[in-house]
DNA sequence: CTTTAAAGCTAAGCTACTTAGCCAACGTTG
DNA sequence: CAACGTTGGCTAAGTAGCTTAGCTTTAAAG
């Protein structure tokens, strides 16, 4: 039995491509094993589990996603700023249908790679609100707000939960327009 | 074997509240069965499987939910009735955690009742937004956002997704608030 | 060349879903 | 009230996916 030669990285990246292909929920340790050119409990030396790999490729692309936002907003400010980021964050979601679900996943306290890039998409957006002058309590509610908008709106989008015929890139600039809007006028609370 | 007497709406409604104990990707054929006293297998006399079930159980939430959205709007207009709105879109998923994600599968042109439900809800959207004198394309783009932003917050705050301390209802009124401001303000596209 | 850590393997067991086919309970009808 | 047919229950058995145990062989290190 020749060996193949995987390690921990390239048993993440190919799941990562896999369920970019068949879809997070359709990931299987069967596929990604197979794919690989080994049997299928060979991958548990190199991850612990299903679980594990989920919460790793939740790492991997958490921290894509959060370079791809900061990339985007890196020279911009205020409104310029907001809709570059917008834009990157539902590009990677198209783009990378399989890895953007498993970026909703809390951060594993135990993985430090993944908390840092939590903290680093959140970073990203409280750096685009500070354009706005919004700090304290004010910038965590619009965090919040500008999330919800963009996860929603793309896990809408995925889940095919636009029926109607009008266009979805338009409707999502016409969001991000709005959320400008808002931030402009955030309701204060003085936090 | 005396028989229980269980029918497709008992089922459904069983693995309802089992959904919302145990939440609804832990919702399984196996404990379904246990809970209702038959064996597994018996189940298929009732529904076609495990998907069937889970479009049922989509159906029957998606009504709840536009039931709540529009008796909450009921009598209302602008934006008291929009936070009347949001305010029970997420109360029933605070109190129905299992049931709220079966409402995200698109509706199933079989199922008449289904269908109905999707329109009801985002009808329901529609009638608010045409509070603020958005209409045509404006109320296409207004609806998506909306539930854009009730739906991604919802779905955050059930992942545990708000790590800060800051006070979540307090979030979420804000986040209507601005959604008020946005609406009154509207980017018009003349649609 | 020997030794050893680790990367692969097979075998086996678990949970969950599904299908096939049997049997008994119940409602209907003569 | 007896016979019958429908149907709701059952057991058995097969599939797919995850996991653990334990063996073998590769390949690197001494």
């Amino acid at each position: 039995m020749p060996r193949v030669g995987l390690n921990q990285q390239t048993v993440v990246r190919e799941a990562a491509r896999l369920a970019d292909e068949v879809g997070f929920q359709q990931l299987t340790l069967a596929a990604l094993a197979s794919r690989l050119g080994v049997a299928l409990p060979s991958l548990y030396k190199h991850v612990r589990g299903a679980d594990a790999l989920a919460q790793k490729l939740a790492a991997l692309a958490t921290a894509e996603l959060a370079t791809e936002m900061t990339t985007a907003a890196v020279g911009r400010s205020g409104g310029d700023a907001l809709r570059a980021m917008a834009d990157a964050y539902r590009d990677y979601a198209l783009r990378h249908p399989g890895r953007y679900p498993a970026t909703q996943r809390v951060p594993d306290p135990a993985d430090p790679e993944h908390v840092e890039a939590g903290e680093r998409a959140v970073g990203a957006i409280f750096a685009v609100l500070r354009g706005y002058g919004l700090t304290g309590d004010d910038a965590v509610d619009a965090t919040r707000a500008l999330r919800s908008a963009l996860h929603g709106f793309v896990t809408l989008e995925a889940a095919g939960g636009f029926g109607l015929p009008r266009d979805v890139d338009r409707s999502y600039h016409q969001l991000v327009a709005s959320m400008d809007i808002s931030f402009r006028s955030w309701p204060r609370t003085g936090g």
